[in-house]
RNA sequence: GCCGGAGUGGCGGAAUUGGCAUACGCGAUCGACUCAAAAUCGAUUGCCCUUUAUGGGCUUGAGGGUUCGAGUCCCUCCUCCGGCACCA
């Protein structure tokens, strides 16, 4: 008898995966396709090839895997394909590190994950398998930017920008945490630079209303997704500057206090700051403010326990619900990027507004009782932020608060002072990048005629080779000088070229729609292979894509569904989300030094215990913690089932169990279609891995309990056949090798070509069950009794119980409470 | 501060609907095999008390409640993790 040698068996049926190409699927209308089967469309988020893959990624591949597996085996035509993100810094950075074009870095990289793909046996159509940095992808990107373009969803702006100074380009705000750029961790600062945006501010609405659409996506994403729009409720009011005859409207969500704004701020950002105090006595010290707070950083300006600072402008507006003039300030801590720029405070409902007025002295007026009438006579209890009867508001005193909230809006519109209003935390998605490994902006400029497209025929725009890599303040294509030097398209004068790059979040926005027609050379895609496979109707990644990716990817496919380009609204159906892998108890890093690197776990387990432990480890949404024993653990099992295996072949012959076997051929039997029920539902109910394979482990240890009694009885020796492949089957979606290699010595048959198998009801139940016999909801005995037993007999058989008896001891029982089949209690006094 | 999620043995974790708490795995202990070790196979393994059993008590972050019966439902509190955060 030889070993478990996964080495051998993975290598085999790799091979004939690839020689048959087993896993390719074709479009509606070519040869091979089956209309008679539904379709499925199971997608990894795409990796970004840096390095080699690591943990993270085997675990997203081997449960996406698996998830495919079981789809096939119910009879689902699945597509499920494999791509690469490939334009990027890291691959940038190392270039100017060590001048190796991000090409060739990027290549060498996506070479040694398609290798290790197909070492872990993941069940790729490696026909559909694309990488976005090629001309052949961003040819469409461009084309998706044009169509964008057409319809005034991308518009180059000057704006307020998110700069890094270390890699030199502006980010998106999503790629600013904490008021450093995400990559390197530097503190950005705020730059005005022109830009090119895409209006996602345009789908906010449809963002947050579409989440009803999804049929299972996890809740705390949506929330997260929710929270990231930020939609608020409320009114524009506006206030006039007699003085400067200007009028300045104001976002606020509480109207309703409006009567206990006791001063206005503007941001120091604010357009007409300058003329307002220009020439004034105000005016050096405001400029002398605004220029102190532009020179701070992002994360400073944003510091939690950052004292209130601002300077009086010396100006005053008038509040258009009562007349009164109250003093203008411009202060940091109101935000350009927000709302108009500008607030109404109203210090007594307001924290932020209370700090300010206590650090210059202003009036705190309450205009919102508390629950507490006492401290709304003596201000304490402020600021108050709650609800109630309103005070010191003219004739809406003593109204509830809420109910007089519309009353002011609808006042104020027909005073044309006001109107109901919405804003968001969301701003519009900065595409523009000053870096080379991206996809150019297919964009020129002509001294004639302005901005203007690159049209469709011209495309793609091919990055140009560069000597040098960095980036000085502008793109490194700028230094391309006969790439950028180019004729304007409209009238064929002298034009420059853009000399930015896309977002790379642009690439992957629409990756899984161009992997259902991936060859295309004439459109972005065919409509009709788009219209049958979409949507994805499983979706698996990691949270920490929860925001980012997948609400630019569900904007992108409303605009293209607008575009009448897709006919859905969203693009992923159902999302699953992984946890993270740690190492004792630390995220993995390299400078910690407790990276896990994937490869090593193949070459000296195998591609199916690496995968199955990292199934196992726990509920897969969740994280764990990797250990070398869980792995060996996993291990032992799959060597147990495959030492199982090579007896069974050896000591028993091919036969169909007998299901009127009786004595233990009938309990290994029941045990395996226990299995096989309890793996499928767990399967079903959100991808429980972890006890889908301990039901296979049970079934493995049963087998190993009764196979020596067994063997001997033709019936014996077919049941623990049958166990034996029944396991193969079942752990077939985690260890594909193993159970491929296991199913077809015992069957004969490939395994991934048979339906998953189907609990027989008549194995799942018992002639007898255990009762379970409390006395005052404490156990105290079991007894096994016939399943269809009635109430009577099962309290006869309880009351009989000697250990039962010991407990009533002579005592009434005052209450009976029988659960057929299941327990029976006896309440005692 | 606001919004989510989670607290179960030495560890990762399991427990359909309120009905056997601790499945499965790791670790540990003992035994078989062996000259020996590894591997393998088998047994034991929540805690405490009397070791006389086939004995008793306790136990799911803490406290309270509902119920014949609570890891599961309700209330109060504590801790940890994740997201957002001067967003008007």
């Amino acid at each position: 008898m030889s070993g478990y040698d996964p080495k051998e068996i993975e290598a085999k049926w790799q091979q004939v995966w690839a020689d048959e190409s087993t896993w390719e699927v074709p479009n509606p209308g070519q040869p091979g396709f089956d209309d008679s089967k539904p379709k499925a469309y199971v997608l990894e988020m795409l990796p970004y090839p840096s390095g080699e893959p690591h943990v993270g990624h085997l675990k997203c591949y081997a449960v996406g895997d698996a998830i495919a597996h079981f789809r096939r085996r119910h009879g689902f035509q699945v597509v499920h394909p494999m791509g690469y993100d490939a334009f990027g810094l890291p691959a940038e950075n190392n270039a100017i590190k060590t001048g190796e074009p991000p090409r060739e870095a990027t290549e060498r990289s996506i070479a040694s994950f398609r290798r290790q793909f197909r070492e872990w046996g993941i069940s790729i159509d490696w026909a559909r398998e694309l990488g976005t940095h090629t001309p052949e992808y961003y040819r469409w990107t461009q084309w998706i930017f044009l169509r964008l373009f057409e319809q005034g969803l991308a518009h180059r702006t000057e704006a307020p920008v998110q700069w890094c100074p270390k890699d030199a380009t502006v980010l998106a705000n999503e790629q600013v945490v904490d008021g450093r750029c995400e990559r390197c961790g530097t503190e950005v600062v705020q730059r005005k630079l022109e830009q090119w945006f895409f209006r996602i501010t345009d789908y906010a609405d449809r963002l947050l209303a579409d989440f009803d659409l999804l049929e299972s996506w996890p809740e705390h994403v949506i929330t997260m997704q929710r929270n990231w729009i930020g939609r608020s409720e409320g009114a524009e009011v506006t206030f006039r500057c007699e003085e400067a005859r200007l009028d300045f409207p104001v976002f606020t969500t509480r109207p309703d206090t409006l009567f206990g704004a006791t001063f206005f701020v503007l941001a120091p950002e604010h357009p007409e700051l300058e003329r307002l105090v220009a020439g004034t006595e105000a005016e050096a010290a405001v400029r002398e403010y605004v220029d102190r707070v532009a020179r701070e950083s992002v994360e400073e300006r944003g510091a939690e326990d950052r004292e209130k600072t601002g300077v009086p402008l010396g100006r005053s507006v008038v509040n258009p619900v009562n007349g009164e003039e109250i003093p203008m300030f411009v202060a940091d801590y109101v935000l350009m990027e927000y709302g108009t720029g500008a607030i109404m405070a109203v210090p007594a409902h307001d924290s932020r507004d209370y700090e300010f007025a206590a650090a210059f002295d202003l009036p705190v007026r309450r205009v919102i009782e508390g629950e507490d009438p006492e401290a709304a006579r003596d201000d304490d209890g402020l600021p108050y932020p709650g609800d109630g009867p309103m005070v010191g508001s003219g004739r809406f005193d003593g109204k509830d608060n809420r109910a007089a909230y519309d009353e002011i809006v609808a006042w104020l519109e027909s005073e044309q002072r006001g109107r109901p209003a919405v804003n968001y935390r969301l701003r519009d998605w900065l595409v523009s990048r000053q870096r080379y490994w991206g996809a150019p902006i297919p964009v020129v400029y002509c001294a004639e005629c302005g901005t203007v497209p690159v049209p469709d025929e011209q495309l793609p725009v091919e990055l140009p080779e560069v000597e040098d890599y960095a980036p000085q303040g502008k793109s490194p294509l700028a230094a391309a000088d006969d790439w950028v030097a180019t004729d304007c398209p409209r009238c064929g004068g002298p034009a420059r070229r853009e000399t930015d790059t896309m977002d790379t979040f642009v690439d992957s926005s629409w990756y899984f729609v161009r992997y259902l027609d991936p060859r295309n050379g004439e459109a972005a895609w065919d409509r009709a292979a788009a219209d049958h496979w979409l949507p994805v109707d499983q979706y698996i990644g990691g949270v920490e894509h929860a925001i980012l990716h997948l609400m630019y990817a569900r904007f992108f496919t409303k605009a293209l569904a607008d575009l009448d380009l897709l006919d859905v609204q969203e693009p992923f159906a159902n999302l699953f989300a992984q946890g993270m892998i740690t190492r004792d108890g630390a995220k993995m890093s390299k400078s910690r030094g407790n990276t896990v690197s994937p490869g090593e776990y193949v070459e000296r387990y195998g591609a199916d215990t690496a995968r199955t432990y990292v199934c196992f480890m726990g509920p897969p949404e969740r994280g764990g913690d990797w250990t070398d024993e869980g792995v060996e653990g996993v291990n032992r099992f799959l060597s147990r089932l495959w030492r199982l295996c090579e007896e069974v072949e050896e000591r028993t012959a091919a036969a169909a169990p007998d299901p009127a076997a009786g004595g233990e051929a009938r309990e290994l039997l029941a045990k395996a279609h226990w299995a096989i029920d309890k793996a499928t539902r767990d399967f079903q109910r959100g991808f429980q891995f972890n006890t889908v394979i301990s039901a296979v482990m049970e079934l493995v240890n049963d087998a190993y309990r009764l196979k020596d009694g067994l063997y001997e009885d033709p019936a014996g020796a077919a049941a623990v056949r049958f166990a034996t492949a029944t396991a193969a089957s079942l752990i077939f979606p985690f260890a594909p090798h193993l159970g491929s290699e296991v199913y077809e010595r015992l069957n004969g048959e490939r395994v991934w070509e048979l339906p998953w198998p189907e609990a027989d009801p008549e194995l799942l139940s018992s002639d007898t069950v255990t009762l379970i016999v409390q006395v005052n909801g404490k156990l105290r005995d079991r007894i096994e009794v016939p399943a269809e037993a009635p109430k009577e007999e099962l309290l006869a058989l309880a009351r009989a119980s000697e250990k039962v008896g010991r407990h009533l001891d002579g005592r009434d029982v005052v209450k009976e409470i029988v659960v057929p089949g299941k327990l029976v209690n006896l309440v005692v006094r």
